[in-house]
RNA sequence: GGAAGAAUGGCAGAGCUGGUUUAAUGCACUAGUCUUGAAAACUAGCGUGCCGCAAGGUACCGGGGGUUCGAAUCCCUCUUCUUCCGCCA
């Protein structure tokens, strides 16, 4: 969410780079109407506070003529209250309302694009980062990933079919093995960078959802347990950059830097075809997630650090991948910048996301109330970043495709002290 | 799931028979005095949001609602914690 003292402040600049995001003129009006609602906002609560004021002045002297007897007196005071509190409630409606209002017309306005985001409508005006190095592999067997799970019963989508629904895998034998030593290896890289590693809840509280954006404007996308009002969530970002809701911190305490490993469920409803095949979208995947909470002067030298970690990772998994810097169209909501990662999946001869680095400046710290003193005791937002390091299921699909020989899969060298296994047969 | 009790400013802890409470007091913290330096002592300051150039105003005593001229204090409701019972990996 949008600070107004930074609408007020900014506003040709955001509204300059908000039409990067595609937004047009007409939708921009909002901008100058959340001003207008804001000087409303003000006006009202002026007026109300004058009229409580003077309500709790008479007040204590009702108190006082009460306490010498002088009823008659009193109770002539009380009459002028009661018209007075009339006439504060006009101002207390309208205050209550121009909260609401500024509050939903803020959430209705994405986050302003940093200076460097490409202009663009879709996927295909990202703009490649940092392509592939080399020639893309060409394999001599190559057979998709689904159909090597099942040729050697690490797989199953039929079963996961059976026990729950489209979208759930289950993973068996040197599968299961190859997925937790996966976690375990980006863990340990995510530790020895400096994250510390967190267990956080599956499930979280509206509070939670609302603090890194997923409610309102994302709802559709978490599963949602009716009865205890509970969502389940849909990335570790949610509950883990939750941690710091509320909090006041100094200077000194920056970076924080957090690592979980949880599942992730996503309804990606209205999704089909030969994008959601296999591991390629499902409902229910693993991930281990990096988040940063900084000072402002420093965010985009550490978003830099982060997309440098998500690489190495990369680079030590064997895994051809490519970078892109997310054009204005492309951008998620509440970002100001994202990095995405894609590896190459050799079989389907398709390109994968598998993670998403990203500033969000203050956009989420205002939400989360995240803010930080300054040397001179002055309170700001801090900034938030966070980013998928790595996604697995994703990466499971590419490895297997990409190191598929006639009779097996070889593991990545890096991975083998986690299986205990060199080879997939 | 059942019963009882509790929730106050960074911490501890008054207030809770409704009206100088603009939330006492202590600790912690910050600045100053004193000291060669430190400690101690003393003096002052010391929550957050919003409105205001400022002076100042206003709201907040777990969340929400209500009663009243006036609520930390009374009522309703939700949440969390503690103790006991039940169930349980």
């Amino acid at each position: 969410m949008l600070e107004v003292k930074n609408i007020r402040e900014n506003i040709d600049t955001i509204k300059h780079r908000l039409k990067k995001r595609g937004m047009s003129d007409d939708a921009l009006l909002i901008l100058d109407e959340i001003i207008v609602i804001d000087d409303k906002r003000k006006q009202s609560q002026t007026s109300n506070d004058a009229i409580l004021s003077q309500v709790k002045s008479l007040s204590g002297q009702i108190g006082s003529l009460y306490k010498s007897g002088n009823r008659e007196e009193a109770d002539q005071l009380k009459t002028q209250v009661t018209a007075l509190k009339e006439e504060g409630s006009k101002y207390e409606q309208e205050l209550k309302d121009a909260e609401e209002a500024l509050y939903q017309a803020l959430l209705t306005v994405p986050n302003v694009p940093h200076d460097s985001v490409p202009a663009g409508q879709t996927e295909d005006d990202n703009e490649v980062h940092k392509p592939w190095h080399t020639d893309l592999p060409t394999l001599e067997h190559n057979l998709p990933h689904w159909e090597l799970g099942s040729k050697y019963n690490i797989l199953d989508f039929e079963l996961g079919n059976k026990i729950t629904g489209a979208g759930f895998p289950v993973f068996r034998g040197k599968g299961s093995r190859l997925q937790r030593a996966l976690i375990n290896f980006f863990l340990d890289e995510a530790t020895a960078a400096g994250y510390e590693e967190i267990v956080p809840p599956l499930l979280v509280n509206e509070d939670t959802a609302r603090g890194t954006g997923q409610l309102p404007d994302k709802e559709g996308q978490m599963y949602y347990m009716e009865r205890d009002n509970l969502y389940l969530i849909p990335t570790a970002e949610v509950p883990v950059t939750n941690i710091v809701r509320g909090n006041l911190m100094t200077e000194d305490q920056f970076p924080v830097k957090f690592t979980a490993y949880t599942p992730c469920f996503r309804r990606e409803a209205g999704s089909y075809g030969a994008d959601v095949k296999g591991l390629n979208r499902v409902h229910q995947f693993d991930k281990i997630e990096i988040i940063q909470i900084q000072h402002p002067d420093k965010s985009y030298e550490t978003l830099q650090q982060m997309v440098d970690h998500v690489e190495s990772l990369l680079v030590k998994l064997e895994l051809p991948y490519r970078i892109l810097r997310l054009c204005g169209g492309d951008l998620g909501f509440t970002s100001a910048l994202t990095f995405d990662f894609e590896v190459y999946a050799a079989a389907q001869k398709k390109w994968l996301e598998v993670s998403s680095v990203s500033n969000f400046e203050t956009f989420q710290s205002n939400r989360l109330k995240l803010r930080y003193k300054d040397q001179s005791g002055k309170k700001h937002l801090a900034h938030t970043l966070n980013g998928s390091a790595l996604a697995l299921a994703r990466i499971i699909a590419a490895i297997l495709e990409n190191n598929q020989v006639a009779d097996g899969i070889r593991v990545p060298t890096v991975l083998q002290s986690y299986t205990g296994f060199e080879f997939i047969n």
